[in-house]
DNA sequence: CTGAAAGCGCTTACAG
DNA sequence: CTGAAAGCGCTTACAG
């Protein structure tokens, strides 16, 4: 059926070898070889085999990117890191393959790495003492990871600047003139606390309002519309009332947006509201618009194929732990308080 | 390093084909053997390798998902469909490769496909007169579709029932009692106008109006939000000024929202809204949430996985046409009309 | 600068 | 019911 290199190499008039090392380029070939042998590849419009060039020890030109799944909804839109890692890697001539599995289905992870399949994975997600990095650190396949784990050494990640994302909120608030400010952050699990995004968040956030000389009350919503609807009560029970909020759970967003509008306070008039880690098209649903505070998705998937592409082809050997900025982008729910 | 067929043979004391043959289940083995071979495996830990059993003629384990690159938007959350994808490959016990380039880089699909490393493919947003469909089943790869083609003869496809998706709307309104609908659509691209999503959620909304007798005033807005906005004046324009909205356009659809609302027009009171194939979260970010009409992209993802894998494992023959229905899901932007 | 050959770890007729 | 062996299409020392 398909050209096999032996055809290549009896068109060109050379060994199979040759043909190897002309695509190669792991050994000097004369001008004249090289050229015959592109003919022939052409001619014949041949694509090598990618699981005998697996077999045969070179890299098989796969790279894995895990999910941990079912737990789902935590970035705003996982899609633009899907799709922008599916792309830098195609870019960089690799096949993007995507895992998910249970997130302490250690077992099921390991058997996917010991198939030998890829030739690098990329972690998506990773928590604060993921127990998918023991795992893959064993079985001696290259890895990154996306998102920062508690102890960082030695390890290749690319996160978003949390700290700068809980930051840039607080001082564009207080910029605005808001010196008090509530917070709708979202309930963690355990392992999680204190070293996930929002553990980041939540203490950039306390910092800064501090340093800025701003009151911040935090309240920990479920992940969930009606979770949000109970912040708005909450938020509408204190008194006096905070003239900002601070918001990092898209769900209860939707549930506290509602409900304000619903109550009769008006944004940005009453509440000036910013939102952390939420997608454009969400922002763009509320009237008015939503500023928002977010990592680009994008470039920190992007980077992340780059590093283990790098780390693959032996370009880099300095596991790099890149912090990528996150964006204000000011849409129309964010004003200076009306206040006496 | 891993351990290999022949350790595993070793240590049960038989020869490697009979490894084999236990695992493939190909032949019959006595339970004894079969026993043997299971515990020598399990104590060595033992995974096939991936490349050696593609090599050798067997089913990879690969299946591929192909998106068009940069033709982003069309869907409400792509990551439903390829999460679900994902998923469901890996209970069928298969891989799920991540394919993107730009829709006519026919070429480049071409060499995907011959490099031999999928047992086969499943075609996302499959339009009209996909130049996809003839590279694919020219390199005699089996393959399923997401969407519907023009020439639908021979192949396999499932896709949302879009027509169920425009009457669904209609019906819902038209049994709130609207007679006057403002229908929010997208400009399609020459190709696909008349066969695609579009096109067809528009012929059914035409013929479901009709049969209802309400009158449909159809409004081709940019897929933008400032495209929403523009639609927004239009619709304000109008007079009568229809009492209902269906909307198939996401993006234009906050606009629109935003304008509306901006305008001092309350939603449901003044206009009922519908939305068509939008994601749950902007659903939720209106206020009042929108009532909305979606093709449940998880179980169309699974379903074209599940046909793909009962294909290559000669399960099915049929090239099975499948439409799944929508569902509609009430929320607070539609009421009955208020009028005299 | 190039060729002949071993080997990667499987699957699958071919024998028995 | 099981074994010995060819072969899948590459890569890479080993020779020259």
């Amino acid at each position: 059926m398909a050209a096999t290199r032996d055809d290549v190499a009896r068109l060109a008039g050379v060994s199979s070898s040759t043909v190897s090392y002309a695509i190669s380029g792991r050994r000097t070939i004369s001008a004249a070889t090289r050229q015959r042998v592109e003919q022939a590849m052409a001619e014949l419009d041949y694509t090598p085999n990618a699981f005998a060039r697996g077999l045969a020890g070179a890299r098989g030109g796969i790279i894995a990117l895990h999910y941990p799944y079912g737990r789902r909804g935590v970035t705003a839109s996982e899609f633009e890191y899907v799709a922008a890692a599916t792309d830098r890697a195609r870019e960089r001539g690799y096949h993007l393959l995507l895992w998910s599995n249970p997130i302490d289905d250690v077992e099921g992870l390991g058997s996917l790495v010991s198939e030998g399949l890829v030739d690098g994975a990329i972690l998506m997600e990773l928590t604060a003492d993921d127990r998918r990095v023991p795992v893959v650190s064993r079985a001696r396949l290259p890895f990154t990871n996306i998102g920062r784990p508690d102890d960082v050494d030695g390890l290749w990640f690319v996160d978003a600047d949390y700290d700068a994302l809980g930051r840039l909120a607080i001082d564009h608030l207080a910029g605005l003139g808001h010196d008090h400010v509530f917070f709708l952050s979202q309930s963690v699990r355990q392992p999680e606390r204190g070293s996930g995004p929002v553990g980041r968040a939540d203490s950039a956030l306390v910092a800064s309002a501090c340093q800025r000389g701003v009151r911040l009350e935090t309240h920990r919503a479920e992940n969930s519309v009606p979770g949000g609807r109970a912040a708005a009560g909450a938020f509408a029970a204190l008194a006096p009332r905070p003239t900002a909020v601070v918001a990092f759970n898209e769900t209860a967003l939707a549930g506290f947006v509602q409900t304000v509008a619903a109550t009769g306070l008006s944004i940005p008039g009453d509440v000036s509201v910013v939102a952390l880690s939420i997608g454009d098209l969400a922002a763009e649903m509320t009237s008015p618009p939503l500023t928002t505070v977010s990592p680009p998705g994008g470039e920190i998937a992007a980077t992340a194929v780059d590093h283990l592409v790098d780390r693959l082809e032996g370009r880099r050997h300095d596991a790099p732990h890149v912090l990528v900025a996150p964006q204000l982008v000011v849409r129309g729910s964010s004003a200076p308080p009306t206040r006496p």
